[in-house]
DNA sequence: ACCCGTGTTCGCTG
DNA sequence: TCAGCGAACACGGG
């Protein structure tokens, strides 16, 4: 699921379930789910670490959720002082979920954190592509990976001036370069496909041929299908301002995409072209070859 | 049984 | 040295 609209929905339900409350105890079902920063000299490195790791959460309390691109960033306190962060990136299948402490965990839930007040959440990922990463004093500002990004598209919004110059040395298709967390944090597979199709260019074309004014183009439609999607995952999920957000794969949700996923179908903006789906580095792209020059 | 997949990293190659 | 590419990770669903 997680691109950065469905990050962003976890970020607001995490906000509303835990901000605030105090860690009554953590769990960890799955040992290879967890890892931790740790910082030798002036080097960062992660490794792998034992569930009883997460003891460093209990007594904690959550302080904030940030996010950034596809990273949730988890602040825990004590008192006025960071105590611990956790670095959550939701990988291919990752999500949270809310739960009564006495329900049985969700399937492929992998950590689990009781808060007080009867809120219990749970790291949900059945394929373990993402990770939950303790970060000691909620250190995250000091972190290479993250300090890599530009600011959030959603925050800050996206320096084109920058992207362009990123674009001119870049020879992969566009489609492929535009993966690439360090140009505009949140975009996945689907996201980059909806924003093509948005900007009408060829998704085949080389990074470095696009113009200026098409990169602007592009910046725009990025940002258009973020908020796009945030939308239809709140109308859809049955929020309405009260509900959990849900996400699209289940029932009772509709598909809110333009193109991904619709080879066969008419064009939506020049309705003569036919939504095509080719392959690029191994992943599907989906475009119009009418009218994305 | 076989292929596919919303993400990321690693190792090989030219 | 580095951009680019394919494989690998894990596991359910069609």
């Amino acid at each position: 699921m997680p691109e950065l609209p469905e990050v962003e929905v976890a970020a607001r339900n995490l906000r509303r379930w835990g901000e605030g409350r105090r860690v009554r105890a953590a769990g960890c079902s799955e040992p290879r789910i967890l890892d931790a920063v740790v910082h030798v000299g002036d080097k960062v490195r992660t490794e792998p670490v034992d569930p009883a790791a997460l003891g460093a959460l209990v007594g904690t309390r959550l302080g904030g959720v940030e996010r950034l691109g596809k990273n949730l960033l988890l602040a825990f306190k004590r008192g006025r002082k960071p105590a611990v962060g956790v670095w959550s990136h939701l990988g291919m299948t990752g999500k949270w979920l809310r739960r009564a402490p006495a329900d049985p965990p969700p399937r492929f839930s992998r950590v689990r954190l009781d808060l007080e007040g009867g809120v219990t959440l749970h790291y949900v990922d059945m394929r373990l592509f993402g990770f939950f990463r303790l970060v000691p004093d909620a250190g995250f500002a000091a972190l290479p990976a993250l300090a890599a990004l530009p600011p959030d598209p959603l925050a800050g919004g996206i320096d084109t001036a920058r992207l362009t110059a990123r674009f001119a040395r870049i020879g992969k298709p566009v489609k492929v370069a535009l993966l690439d967390q360090t140009l505009v944090p949140g975009v996945g597979n689907i996201q980059d496909s909806e924003a093509l199709w948005r900007a009408a260019i060829d998704p085949r074309r080389r990074a470095s041929s696009l113009t200026p004014a098409e990169v602007r183009r592009l910046a725009r439609a990025v940002i258009a299908s973020f908020r796009h999607t945030l939308r239809a995952f709140a109308a859809d999920g049955a929020d309405g301002g009260g509900a959990d957000i849900e996400y699209v794969e289940e029932p009772g949700t509709r598909n809110p995409f333009r193109v991904y996923d619709r080879a066969g179908i008419r064009c939506p903006r020049c309705h003569v072209g036919t939504i095509t789906r080719i392959v690029q580095a191994a992943r599907s792209t989906y475009f119009c070859p009418r009218c994305q020059k």
